[in-house]
DNA sequence: CGTCGCATTGACTCTATTCAATCCGGGTGG
DNA sequence: CCACCCGGATTGAATAGAGTCAATGCGACG
């Protein structure tokens, strides 16, 4: 098959009802992320202008502040979205994933960088092109409004933790967290989750320093709550005490 | 004129471009609100179906964990949004004014619990029917979608607040967001703010104890950064160095 | 095998919390 | 009119939880 620049299998025609060839048909999100909400025209609309960016860790893809020119759709890998204090201070926002949307939150810039975990393939939607799409597309505005309000939730959610839990409920928050994120796939929250993100990334995400972190993870793990594997990876062992921790119920 | 039980003027009809007879006409927040991106048409068929709530000082419009039935503009007064753990521990998320929205941030059911501040009017606006008027009006979902947008990205900013900044640090950001908040109607900065909540409010809001709120206020004040006026009514003093404190620029 | 970056652990400090005692202003009833 | 009360605000003293600073451990990689 012929292809542009890009890689992108070229649309030859747009007519009809038969299913046009484009990009999107084989991408792996395309019935998870926004996508799932566009027709197969607006689709092809949109993949036309749609560039595929692969980042390794550490890549940002736009900084705090930048004009934003663009939406993302994570198509593979991890981004931590962050905003800085003159001294450096950070506060991480949010860990995106696999099929999570980028573009929420900010109007003509940025307000936050948006920063690789470890490789990762980003799709790029012009940001013109893609509200014009949203605005004549019910399902689309709909569907991005859906996603607004669960972000809104949790944001609110991660204000409770950071302005009232302890380092221990915020810890087993989080934990809690990763596993029904990773379980989104298999759709059941998972026992062994990957930690993509280092202690000094959990520790900005938490409102906590690495140290805290580290400690508190090692007091996780004498107490048999959870487990180190290999490398970056977790074992939960007693999910309802980590969950009553994580909810701040009294423990005896 | 005829109104029907709730008090409202009744729509007769509903042809061409001439101006319908509605209760929104006469609204002092029609224009700041969402409602500003409805047309009459649409806006006559909601107001049809709102309903205006007058609340006193701590009454509560829902609770966490009820089920979602409806939309609310502020019409006058100020709402407090809050989460509450198990042990009573509480994480106010939001302070609403009038011409603010109440609704983004729940699905089937509310995700958090909105109290009144003081006496408030609200115009209460059915959840199906509001929806559907969303979803096909472009205007509208454009319009909550940048709320929305909004609301992430001043959330964002409160977790930094939370996760981040010192006791001095929150009270000043706070501070200098009352006085562009207040400053609305008039688009500029009010120096004069009127403080409707309570120390434990700002406490909860910022993520601090009601004492160290108080210590702080009375930081601010002897070092003549503000100074307390009658019941209620902080003035600024020195707008710079709160904003400097505000945005964690180190002191000399 | 040595180095580098991240993670862990320890000792000490400090900011904000906790607990407790006033203070203050507004409303009430004698 | 004034004493009393009550809730919120302020202040003080002691405490604790997380932060800071510093040393060490550990694993990946050249």
């Amino acid at each position: 098959m012929k292809t542009d620049s890009t890689g992108l299998p070229s649309v030859q025609q747009l007519n009809g009802t038969f299913e046009i060839a484009n990009p999107c048909a084989a991408c792996d999100v395309r019935t998870r992320a926004v996508c799932a909400a566009l027709n197969n025209a607006e689709l092809t609309e949109l993949s036309e202008h749609s560039r595929h960016k692969e980042l390794s860790a550490g890549d940002t893809v736009f900084f705090e502040g930048d004009p934003a020119e663009a939406y993302y759709v994570v198509m593979d890998g991890a981004l931590k979205l962050y905003k800085l204090l003159a001294d450096g201070r950070r506060q991480i926002t949010g860990f995106l994933f696999k099929g999570d949307f980028v573009g929420l939150a900010f109007h003509t810039d940025h307000t936050f960088t948006a920063e690789a975990l470890k490789g990762s393939k980003l799709c790029q939607l012009p940001k013109q092109r893609f509200e014009t799409v949203a605005d004549h597309s019910p399902q689309l505005g709909h569907r991005l409004l859906t996603l607004a309000s669960a972000g809104i939730a949790s944001a609110q959610e991660q204000m409770l933790l950071l302005g009232r839990k302890t380092a221990a409920e915020r810890l087993a928050s989080f934990l809690l967290w990763l596993s029904t994120v990773q379980g989104r796939e298999a759709a059941k929250p998972l026992d062994r989750i990957s930690v993509p993100m280092s202690r000094a990334d959990m520790g900005d995400y938490l409102g906590l320093t690495v140290e805290t972190v580290s400690r508190t993870v090692t007091k996780f793990k004498t107490s048999g709550l959870i487990r180190l594997c290999d490398h970056n990876e977790i074992e939960i062992c007693d999910r309802e005490t980590l969950s009553s921790i994580a909810d701040g119920e009294e423990l005896d």
